[in-house]
DNA sequence: TTCTAGTTTATAATAATTCTAAACTAGAAA
DNA sequence: TTTCTAGTTTAGAATTATTATAAACTAGAA
């Protein structure tokens, strides 16, 4: 009890942090998002199932769509880079990379250390690199 | 002149090697895609400006998302990895990579020799690497 | 020249996202 | 505690990109 507070306090405070007023639902989210070690790839589709699931109708559409920008900004999720035309989002923010299956349409993690760059470009003037990530494309 | 019925007939030979009929629609995007020796992005939206400019209606759109479909399929495209809810394409298909700038939203070309990776995972079972990109996210 | 499978086309349908403006609420100030 | 208001949520409309449909057209084999 005193854990689930205490997740709930530091999501509040989280939010409060960059500004993001912690209302109702962006805590819902939050929790939906960050309350467990591990971390996953979502769509706004997805999470909103998993809000709203069995026909429950917590938080709607429309504050789903915003709250996952916000909390894009703020540099809570990832977005991710897909061939797709849906946006899908990664909870894992650390620098990591990804498989992406050509045939499933899937996307998996690779971890950080799998990867190692020996030669990385200077970037173009005025710009600094904010993130590097490696998309392996693979097939049967 | 005739340089220029040699493009045309390698662009039919081109075609017909992957089993596209030559029609006229497919022979003129493909005129506005592969005729420089200079790679391009685009989007079925910019590449439909491109051919039907000056209210000129020669392609319907229709074919033109058929096309473009139809030419990644048979690799003469590439699909760009973007976080856009768009479809982008790179007449490049060549292994390179790209710096995506997140203020203008705009992709730009690394050659691939401006990139070295010392170390690169084994892909899951029973799936082989197809391709390998880097995005390099930058920001002012 | 005829024929037909493959292609093109206009348009409708779908899917993801963004917009809008009215209702609600967190939390500061009275 | 109550009042007030800027920030937030909401349902639904609007927009945007893409895919589906089915009728008309055409490349090219026979």
């Amino acid at each position: 009890m005193a854990n689930f507070m205490n997740q709930k306090n530091e999501i509040i405070k989280k939010l409060r942090s960059s500004g993001l007023r912690p209302t109702q639902q962006r805590v819902l989210i939050a929790k939906s998002l960050f309350d467990s070690d591990k971390t996953f790839h979502f769509t706004v589709e997805t999470l909103n199932k998993k809000i709203n699931k069995n026909g429950a109708n917590k938080v709607s559409l429309a504050t789903i769509y915003n709250t996952v920008e916000a909390f894009t900004c703020a540099g809570y999720l990832k977005e991710i880079l897909t061939s797709k035309n849906k946006s899908y989002y990664d909870t894992n923010i650390k620098s990591h990379h990804h498989f992406y299956d050509e045939g499933s349409k899937e996307l998996t993690d690779i971890h950080h250390s799998q990867i190692k760059l020996s030669k990385v470009p200077i970037p173009p003037k005025g710009k600094k690199i904010k993130n590097l990530e490696v998309v392996i494309r693979i097939q049967k």
